[in-house]
DNA sequence: TTTCGACGGTGATATTGTCACCAAGTCGTG
DNA sequence: CACGACTTGGTGACAATATCACCGTCGAAA
C-alpha cells in the first residue's frame, strides 16, 4: 500500500472516520517530509496547512521579548497540529515555533479542506475538539508547574520523559534549560546535585541516567 | 425588544451570523443570571452548555496539587468561554474552575446546539476558531510572563488592569497573589515598595494608584 | 463585649535567577 | 598540524523570589 492514500486509516483517532470523509482527506492532502532542524511554523509564518504527523516530533517554543526560550509542547508521530490550526483558521499571528526535531513526515491538509472537514463530520470535529482539549489541559499543567514546581521535581520529571531506552539523554545543559525555561547554570548545578547522589552520570552533551527509581520517585507524577 | 430574543444581535462576533443560525441560537439558547461567587464550571463539575457572556465577568483559575493558586484568565462580557466548550466537546474532565467575579448574565447553548452550529455555519466556525485563537494566545502570553517576567512588572501591570475608574484596585495582598501565582508576602513587600517610592497608597483591601505614568511605564507592556 | 478569622507585617532562611568570567573540548580552515 | 572561533560546562558573588514561622491589628459575628 502506499503512504499517500493509506496515512489516514493509520492515524490514531481518524480512522473512525466515515469512508467519505477518508477519502477527502487522503485526496486533499500532500504527504511531505522535512529534515530535522525545519521551521514549520512560526511568528510572521503562518502555516497554510494543517499538519498530521506521520513520523518524527515537532517541537514548539517561544521565544520572549526578554530573548528567554521555553519549550511548550511536542507534537508526536499520531497527532496534529490543533493549536495551528486554530490560528491558522483565525489569521492570528501565531506566537510560538514549530521545528522539526527529527526528520518529519507528515499529511498536509489545506485551511479550505480542513473547514470541509470540520463542517460535514461529526466525528471529525470530535477529532478536533479532543486535540484541543489535550492541549488545553497540557498547557494549564505546564502553567501550573512553572509557577509552582520545584526546579529539581520539574528537572527530574524532564530527564524521565527525554531518556531513550538505554536511559540516556543525549542534549545540553542550555537545551534542558529551555526545556524548562530556566537558566543554564541553576541546570548545571543541579545536575551536579544530582550526580553527587549517584543518580546520573553527565558527560559532553550527554546525561546517563543510573537510579531511574530515585528520578522518578522525585518527579512523582508519571508521564 | 427582550433580551431572549436579540442577544445575538448585540453580541460582538456573532452579528454577522446567517439570519438562520441566529435564530437556531436565540431559539434554543437560554439566559440565565447567577449570583457573584458562583462556581460555573470546576473539576468533576464538567458544563453541560456553552456559555455566551452577557454581561459581568469570570474568573477562570486553576488549584494546584500543592495547593497553590493561580488565575488563568477571565471572560467578560461579549466573550465566551470556548475553552470550556472544547473540554465540554470532548467529555474530558476540566483541570480549572470558572466562578462567576460579578452577578452574572450569560446565554447557554447546550451542546448538541452547539456541534450543528458549528456544522452549518462558516462564521461561527470562525468565530469560535478565532475565540480559540485568542485564549490560547494569550495562554502562551502568560506562560512567558510567568517563567520569565520580573514579580515588580507583573504586580505593575496587574494592578493596572484591575484599577476601577478612580484608580483603586479593591482587592487584598492574598488575591492580587494569586493573581500572579506567588505569595502574599511577596506582594506585601512589592505594594510596600511602591507605596515607599509614592506610586500608590494602600488601605486595608485597597490599593490606591496614585502614579499611573510611573506604574504603567514599569509594566511597558499595556493590556 | 468577646472571640475568631481575615488581613497585613516581619525576620530568617532556602531556592532560583543573573552576571561576569574561565577552562576545556570541538570543529572548520588554512 | 596549528590556529582561532565556537560550544559546552563550571564557578563565585549577588539579587530576586519563595517559604516558614511568627505577630499585631482590624472587623464581623456570636
Amino acid at each position: 500500500m502506499n503512504i499517500e492514500t493509506d496515512w489516514v486509516e493509520r492515524f490514531p483517532g481518524l480512522s473512525r472516520l466515515e469512508p467519505p470523509i477518508k477519502k477527502l482527506l487522503s485526496s486533499r492532502s500532500v504527504i511531505v517530509n522535512v529534515p530535522n532542524g525545519t521551521t514549520l511554523f512560526g511568528p510572521g509564518n503562518s502555516p497554510e496547512n494543517m499538519l498530521f504527523l506521520l513520523d518524527g516530533t515537532v517541537r514548539v517554543q517561544q521565544v520572549s521579548e526578554t530573548g528567554h526560550e521555553i519549550v511548550l509542547y511536542r507534537i508526536h508521530a499520531g497527532q496534529s497540529c490543533v493549536l495551528t490550526t486554530a490560528c491558522l483558521l483565525a489569521f492570528e499571528d501565531y506566537a510560538a515555533d514549530g521545528i522539526a526535531e527529527t526528520t518529519v513526515q507528515a499529511a498536509a491538509v489545506p485551511r479550505d479542506v480542513f473547514d470541509d472537514l470540520v463542517a460535514q463530520s461529526k466525528s471529525f470535529r470530535d477529532f478536533v475538539f479532543a486535540a484541543f482539549s489535550k492541549r488545553i489541559t497540557d498547557l494549564f499543567r505546564m502553567i501550573d508547574e512553572v509557577a509552582f514546581q520545584r526546579l529539581d521535581v520539574r528537572l527530574a520529571d524532564k530527564l524521565v520523559s527525554l531518556a531513550d531506552d538505554k536511559n540516556v539523554v543525549k542534549t545540553t545543559h542550555q537545551k534542558l534549560s529551555v526545556e524548562l525555561g530556566t537558566a543554564r547554570e541553576v541546570v548545571s548545578r543541579q545536575l551536579q546535585e544530582f550526580q553527587r547522589r549517584g543518580w546520573i552520570e553527565q558527560s559532553r552533551g550527554s546525561v546517563s541516567l543510573l537510579d531511574m527509581t530515585q528520578l522518578k520517585t522525585l518527579a512523582k507524577h508519571n508521564t
